[in-house]
DNA sequence: AGGTATTCACATGAAACTATTCTCTGAGTTAGG
DNA sequence: TAACTCAGAGAATAGTTTCATGTGAATACCTGT
């Protein structure tokens, strides 16, 4: 045992790795050359150029699906904007916030924290009043001559939760501001997005807008051949790799963060099996392993309330009879007593449900069976080893 | 038969409440000068 | 008198409850033929 153990380590130390350099494929890392995005660069450059004079550029919105490259376009220029600002003595930069991942910039007072905090403010978590966090950030701004452009990236889930005023606030900002100057790039993948707003924010922060088209699959393969270059070891992956990450990711809407995770896993799958060749069907065991990691990763971070949930759906499903909101109920509360837990009121349930949809776990449709009354139905929506694996994992929480 | 009114079983919305985490303030306490 | 301690007031936030209102279509009920 112990000496298998030994081997196992030595052998891994000792075998050379196929990837050369892993970061290249992990999520947040820029490239230095960003194939097919050209156009779009070249744009964000000539509306952010008036910063180096400090001038105030225009606002920008981009759109464009996930995996299209808008974050990385958008820090690729912010980069450039900074080494020439700082090479021409001014001080012009770019902060990049995320109002999503991490929950760091999804309220006001949050977002308005992060942001004094980028400028050198120290702002507690909680405790202050929002408008005395808003002072705090304007002097840090203010207390320099300078240009600053905020990116807000995944800026609708801020504005679903916050409404538009947070973002009209901060438009206004700019006449409160002696020294420094704000200009704003809002990001989202909601295309629909403008008509979340109020049209006094369109009107001041929608004056430019950029739209970026999802990658075909060739782009993809172009992508991918770029950044295996940098990842692996020469010659460890073969051709029909990159065409079938590719092929994956574009019959999902053109993701290049998709296939980028694909190429990624099919490395670490080959290489995990000590092999030293990526081969074709390593793609296809990575493909069905991140779709089942992916569902259990986010059902174990749910709230316990709304695993008791989704635990009553998938025992539901297995009776193989449409069922909504009012049998889920029913049989939660039983589950509710049967684990010792407090059960929610039916409206709280209703919105659990509703949430798991959002997630992807399950699949509801608001249906009204005349005088059977209005209900939601309910089906699992995510593939019998995924399920296997959660059921397994919720019966150590719950009994039934 | 054809038209309309009801009714069911929830959906959906808004506001208010709860518990937790955290800050700031100022009164009271302590210890050194 | 300056430094320290500590309770209390006030905030933000997630998660929930309470109350109110909305809704699509099968069914019951009528009306005139």
């Amino acid at each position: 045992m112990q000496t298998t153990l030994d081997d196992m380590f030595d052998a891994f130390v000792n075998k050379q790795s196929i990837f050369s350099n892993k970061t290249a494929l992990q999520t947040g890392y820029t490239p230095d050359n960003l194939p097919h995005r050209r156009e779009q660069i070249n744009q964000l450059g000539q509306i952010l150029a008036p910063a180096l004079r400090l001038e105030v550029p225009s606002n920008v919105f981009i759109y464009g699906k996930t995996g299209t490259g808008k974050t990385a376009v958008t820090k690729y220029v912010g980069r450039k904007l900074r080494d020439h600002a700082d090479r021409a003595g001014v001080d012009a930069g770019i902060v990049y916030l995320n109002s999503k991942l991490g929950g760091r910039a999804d309220t006001e007072y949050r977002l308005f924290a992060e942001l004094g905090k980028l400028f050198g403010a120290s702002i507690p978590k909680t405790g202050l009043p929002t408008d005395q966090v808003y002072n705090m950030f304007i002097n840090a701004i203010d207390s320099k001559k300078r240009v600053a452009i905020i990116v807000i990236d995944e800026i609708d889930y801020l504005v679903r939760k916050q409404g538009s005023d947070v973002l009209y606030n901060l438009t206004r900002m700019n006449s409160e501001l002696k020294n420094a100057k704000i200009s704003i790039i809002g990001i989202t993948n909601n295309l629909k997005f403008s008509e979340l707003l109020d049209p006094r924010v369109i009107s001041s922060l929608g004056e430019e807008e950029l739209v970026f088209p999802p990658y075909n699959a060739l782009q993809l393969q172009n992508i991918l051949e770029e950044r295996t270059a940098e990842a692996f070891v020469s010659d460890v992956v073969e051709t029909e790799v990159i065409l079938k990450c590719a092929a994956y990711a574009a019959k999902e809407h053109g993701d290049a963060r998709r296939a980028l995770d694909l190429l990624r896993v099919s490395g670490e799958i080959a290489e995990r099996n000590g092999e030293d060749l990526v081969v074709g069907d390593h793609v296809d065991i990575a493909e069905s392993k991140m779709d089942v990691d992916r569902v259990i990763e986010l059902i174990k971070k749910q709230p316990q309330q709304s695993q008791a949930v989704l635990y009553t759906i998938i025992s539901l499903q297995n009776n193989n009879k449409p069922f909504g909101t009012g049998d889920i109920y029913d049989l939660y509360c039983d589950v509710c007593k049967k684990s010792n837990l407090k059960p929610l009121t039916h409206r709280r349930v209703s919105e659990l449900i509703y949430e798991l949809d959002m997630l992807g776990v399950i699949n509801s449709k608001v249906v009204s069976r005349g005088r059977g009354g209005r209900t939601r139905e309910v089906q699992l929506s995510i593939s019998g080893i995924a399920t296997d694996k959660i059921v397994r994992f919720l019966r150590a929480e719950f009994t039934y």
